[in-house]
DNA sequence: GCCACCTGCGTTTTT
DNA sequence: CGCAGGTGGC
């Protein structure tokens, strides 16, 4: 896509993608189906409207929902019109609002240089407040009520209305869990007082302030004379009464979405801001993306045969012009453990038979936890893999810690990162005083960061000195912040807190991880500092552009590996071969799930975007036995196999337990997870004449060497006399006892380093 | 205030 | 199973 000629883009479109290109004018919607192009018509749009009416960058917004996706979107908006592209208000809506608030903060009571929790912060929050209202913690727990707090903001019902409302009230009466309404307000005003907006605040707030202060809507209103939204089907009611607002003066709005990828309706995601559109805007122009240029006849054909099974969907008709190509492959395990040896021979095999690179895979499960035994089948292959989400950085808890330190000095009435920092190295300051400084500074209705630096009129005895110490820490770094770059100052709070002596000392593998994790972290600041693009290279510039960021630019993972993620992380992404795995009833669809037609149409859903991911060859699997939560499960396949027209798929003999075997009557059911080493396996491997020892198991060869003693599964014990090439081909010649001189390609054999 | 042990709980998550 | 949080010893 890179370096095409200006104009020549509206050539390669067909003619649905250029009517999305080139109406530029009036509201617009474009639904889009799987593989459409849909990224492509929404970029060339913008690329459009530059190119083609001059319309100057800076009076674009385009919203998307994640990092990644507005990344990307930029990249390839200025591979066509140039360097402009860095002025498009592009982003989440999430950071593109944050920075407005930043700007017209003080209208709402708050200074520019407020906090944003996440959700961590958040529940951490909830958590003490609960526990402050002396309620049951066992009924109140953070996430529930974090979740509850969401979803009315999310619908922007403020903490007044909501204590108003009697739907929410009865609601709340009926779960036995009347004091929500309560927490909700004291969370809102603790925000409030430490300076901190959540993530569901930062668009909850815009709608106050584009409705309490028209004189700055009318700014904004006037400001952005295109408004584009990227995954339309995903936003919810906040984000989509925004976004109206501020289109409501030039009438150019423009959303892009499917219906039948909404996914989020769990985070507050409405599909009926779909029909409220049309509804909203009777002119509207409605155009269907419907042709597939991703995925094979068959891939097509089959994912309409499970979307067809939804009764609340948008009517279209996605069809491909591309090959038929393969039948989709359905593998049956009889465990979880076996379920990854399949696929990972499978993966094996058509690496071998299409020569493909083993980043044109990916293994897509419904919960994170299922990757564990596709990665160990995968080690033990050889196969590259790289595992994407997870827990992130950001979250790790020693660079939170750091962070917190940095927001605690740039912001110092952020009560959540005080509690994580003030006895971080031990200081002396437990829980009992800390909650004292907070009520002190609540009942008073003075300001924390006052508090602190009288810290001896609140708290008796050592721990009011100790309070002090610790406030005149935090002014010298403050001062610090105001002389140096964020590198420098950051480093000098990683020093000078004892943050970095603390983990320096642990000696233990954690500790160095975590020492190396704030060194890595140092080092993403030294970056921002040395970045010449950067103009503002304050501490505090940094902490707002690393509050909303996500794992996204520090994606340091290997390049040449299997991909493994969960669906929903894969929404947006695609990829030639896909293994959707876990295809089992009370995984997916979840059992929690299963409650409503509502949500399992959700469910069927993900799984319509885990078949369309594919380009050229899906295979499914399930598992007949399963370990969930510590305990060995039955398991039987998902109905969603089912819901896939028959005629598209077929079961592979060769990479599936024929025997369906119950853990009651199963020898193996019983005992191969302990030793790993199912009968079955014999399958794919020809009888062997060594038996394996009892606790076979292959080692990492990396660092295989001439005169190791190694074993190997059917060749039995050896020494290696002679290593060869490198990288894929990287072969070992081995003087076998019994066997004879073999020479072993090393990302195919499963040796076991024995000294 | 601190650490070691124990219990009980959970599963998807753009920001 | 793996983790977070609580309890009870010092």
């Amino acid at each position: 896509m890179s370096n095409e000629p200006q104009g020549e883009y509206l050539k390669s479109l067909n003619p649905p993608q250029r009517e999305g290109v080139i109406n530029t004018e009036g509201p617009a919607m474009i639904i889009a189906g799987a593989g459409s192009g849909k990224t492509r018509v929404l970029t060339y749009r913008i690329a459009y409207l530059m190119d083609a009416h001059d319309v100057d960058p800076f009076n674009i917004m385009a919203l998307t929902f994640t990092n990644k996706a507005a990344k990307e979107m930029r990249n390839r908006i200025e591979s066509v019109v140039g360097n402009d592209a860095r002025n498009l208000w592009m982003g989440t809506f999430h950071s593109v609002f944050a920075r407005i608030l930043r700007a017209e903060a003080s209208r709402l009571g708050y200074t520019s240089n407020f906090t944003i929790y996440d959700t961590d912060d958040s529940k951490s929050l909830i958590k003490t407040i609960v526990k402050e209202l002396n309620l049951d913690d066992k009924l109140y727990k953070p996430n529930v009520v974090y979740n509850r707090i969401s979803g009315a903001k999310n619908r922007l019902i403020s903490h007044q209305e909501y204590q108003n409302n009697p739907i929410y009230l009865e609601d709340d009466t009926i779960n036995m869990r009347p004091e929500m309404g309560r927490i909700y307000k004291v969370y809102s005003e603790r925000c409030f007082k430490a300076n901190a907006m959540d993530f569901d605040d930062l668009l909850f707030n815009t709608n106050i302030l584009f409705q309490q202060h028209a004189d700055v809507l009318n700014k904004y209103q006037h400001r952005f004379h295109y408004v584009l939204i990227d995954e339309f089907q995903d936003t919810n009611l906040s984000q989509y009464m925004i976004a109206k607002k501020l289109a409501a003066v030039n009438q150019n709005i423009c959303v892009v979405g499917d219906d039948a990828q909404s996914i989020y309706a769990f985070r507050g995601a409405d599909i009926q801001n779909i029909l409220n559109f049309e509804r909203d805007y009777p002119d509207l122009r409605i155009i269907k993306l419907e042709q597939n240029y991703r995925s094979t006849k068959t891939i097509v054909d089959a994912a309409n045969s499970v979307i067809d099974k939804n009764k609340a969907q948008l009517k279209k008709n996605v069809w491909t012009d591309n090959q038929t190509g393969e039948l989709i492959e359905l593998i049956k395990a009889t465990s979880d453990n076996e379920e990854g040896k399949l696929i990972a021979s499978s993966i094996f095999e058509t690496k071998m038979q299409s020569h493909a690179s083993n980043k044109e895979f990916a293994i897509l499960y419904r919960t994170n936890s299922q990757s564990r035994s596709m990665e160990e089948a995968l080690r033990r292959m050889n196969i590259k893999y790289r595992v994407v989400g997870g827990v992130s950085f950001y979250q790790r808890r020693e660079i939170k810690d750091l962070i917190s330190y940095i927001r605690f000095v740039l912001n110092h009435e952020d009560e959540t990162s005080l509690r994580r920092i003030i006895n971080l190295p031990k200081r002396g300051i437990g829980p009992g005083t800390v909650e004292k400084l907070v009520v002190a500074a609540n009942d008073h209705d003075i300001s924390l960061w006052e508090v602190l630096q009288k810290g001896k009129s609140f708290v008796g005895g050592r721990g009011g000195a100790q309070v002090e110490d610790f406030a005149t820490l935090i002014r010298s770094f403050k001062l610090t912040v105001g002389k140096k770059d964020a590198y420098d100052a950051a480093s000098i709070i990683a020093k000078n807190s004892g943050l970095l002596k603390d983990l320096y000392e642990d000696k233990t593998v954690e500790g160095l991880n975590r020492y190396e994790n704030v060194q890595e972290l140092l080092n993403a600041i030294k970056e921002f500092t040395d970045n010449p693009d950067v103009e503002d290279k304050s501490l505090s510039a940094f902490l707002q552009e690393v509050a909303l960021l996500t794992d996204e630019d520090r994606d340091d993972s290997p390049h040449e590996a299997v991909t493994l993620m969960t669906i929903h992380m894969a929404k947006g992404l695609e990829f030639p071969y896909i293994y959707v795995v876990g295809l089992e009833e009370e995984l997916f669809p979840s059992q929690m799930m299963l409650n409503s037609r509502a949500d399992l149409e959700e469910e069927r859903r993900l799984f319509y975007v885990a078949i369309t991911r594919a380009k050229i060859k899906l295979h499914f699997s399930y598992a007949r036995n399963r370990y969930r939560f510590g305990r060995l499960k039955t398991c039987e396949p998902s109905r969603f196999l089912e819901d896939v027209d028959p005629s598209f798929i077929r079961v592979n003999r060769k990479y599936s337990s024929s025997e369906p075997v119950s853990p009651s009557n199963s020898y193996f059911a019983k005992n191969f997870v302990k030793n790993n080493k199912p009968p079955s396996a014999k399958k794919f491997t020809a009888p062997p004449k060594h038996t394996p020892s009892p606790d076979f198991a292959p080692s990492d060869t990396s660092g295989l060497a001439e005169g190791m003693k190694v074993e190997h599964p059917k060749f039995g014990f050896g020494t290696v006399t002679k290593m060869d090439e490198e990288g894929a081909n990287r072969k070992a010649k081995v003087d076998f006892e019994k066997a004879g001189e073999k020479t072993l390609l090393l990302s195919f054999a499963k040796l076991r380093i024995l000294e």
